[in-house]
DNA sequence: TTCTTCGTGATACGACCGTACCATCATGTT
DNA sequence: AACATGATGGTACGGTCGTATCACGAAGAA
């Protein structure tokens, strides 16, 4: 037998591939050629580790996401071990933000795909629209917790905040993508809302 | 001469397939083909009227956008004439929800442009990514006006507002469209922030 | 009436795309 | 050593797409 080659591995390196391609010249304009030319592999590589660009695609989906969620994992990571609920909630909502060619390329991407799955079945089929969900669960888990330890305003529904916030991220990142606003606007909007909804505690030391 | 045909009028309804056709096939996947079949013409008048095909998208979305505004116009009137500031607002946001088919098809088409977009010069020189703009002028206006008037709450931002708002209503939107979200969650969001933003006078008359 | 020009149809062309087929090489196994 | 099999390359095929070309009818102008 000839190598024995990881199969995982190629596909990775294969759907990273896709991944850059797509995010240069739009998901619409990648075909099977463009994708094996950017992993440096012939085009018979990407049909015998894929065999039909659906799968391709759908697993590019999956690559996609799983590493946007190893990214969000190393930003909370990144504020310190046990931060407050409002640090997490912020770091939640900006590394959604297409700030670096990265987050740009994922927010690109998984809008493509969104945008596909409205009139494609097999990727409305495909479980990635469930992700916000969870996201969602998390936010407004965070903010019921902040409410309950006294740090966020009580008065303030959790979930519909939740919702809120997560979609103005979603959408002024949409914005950013495509040059209507800037990064900083967009991080001043949400960081605002977090204030209006993190009341600060008001049993402080007095100043002396 | 033969017929002389209203050329404008002729264009108008074949960007008027063009749309349908994408509408329900997607963007990505309308030829001019299809358009011309829709339309009910042969596929060389789709040339001979637009010519190639990046112009005949072009004027697709422009068709769109024109038909946007008609529809919000529409809605505004409907609320009856001087409205308040709430009502204004609230008839602004709801629009752009996708509800019925054709706000489903225009969120969907313009959603699919703005992502081509960011991947092609052509599209992006377009204007139509001015008309959020628009948008947030006219509404942050509004709630500035609704603040002088006594009728909302002073101490929020009132550009800061109305962007959240619009990308609440973008985003959630898009949840819609995909089938994560219902109409009437999103328009329950929406709600939730006006009452918040837009206080209502409580210098009425006293309970007897 | 004749002619010019606009509108319309049918069809062909070249390019590209996804997929399938065939050949070859390298490497474990027997 | 012979062989079986996994990995890889090259290439061809059918289809579709955008565009170009050729042709004809019809109606206002001369």
């Amino acid at each position: 037998m000839p190598k024995r080659v990881d199969h995982e591995e190629r596909r990775g390196q294969i759907a990273e591939a896709l991944v850059r391609v797509a995010g240069r010249r739009g998901l619409h304009a990648v075909g099977m050629r463009d994708v094996a030319a950017e992993a440096g592999v012939s085009l018979r590589l990407v049909q015998y580790y894929f065999g039909t660009k659906e799968k391709l695609l759908l697993y590019g989906l999956q690559h996609l996401t799983d590493r946007f969620t190893e990214r969000v994992g190393a930003r909370l990571r990144a504020v310190g071990r046990d931060p407050g609920p409002r640090a997490t909630a912020e770091a939640l909502l900006l590394t959604s933000l297409p700030t670096d060619e990265e987050s740009r390329t994922f927010h690109l991407l998984y809008t493509s795909y969104a945008v596909l799955s409205v009139t494609d079945e097999a990727l409305a089929a495909q479980p990635f629209i469930a992700n916000p969900d969870a996201a969602e669960d998390a936010l407004a888990g965070l903010l019921r917790q902040a409410q309950e330890s006294g740090l966020a305003d009580p008065g303030v529904d959790a979930r519909t905040e939740a919702i809120g916030l997560l979609a103005m991220a979603a959408a002024m990142g949409t914005s950013i993508l495509v040059g209507q606003r800037g990064p900083e606007s967009a991080t001043e909007v949400l960081r605002h809302h977090l204030d209006r909804i993190f009341t600060p505690p008001d049993d402080g030391p007095p100043a002396p």
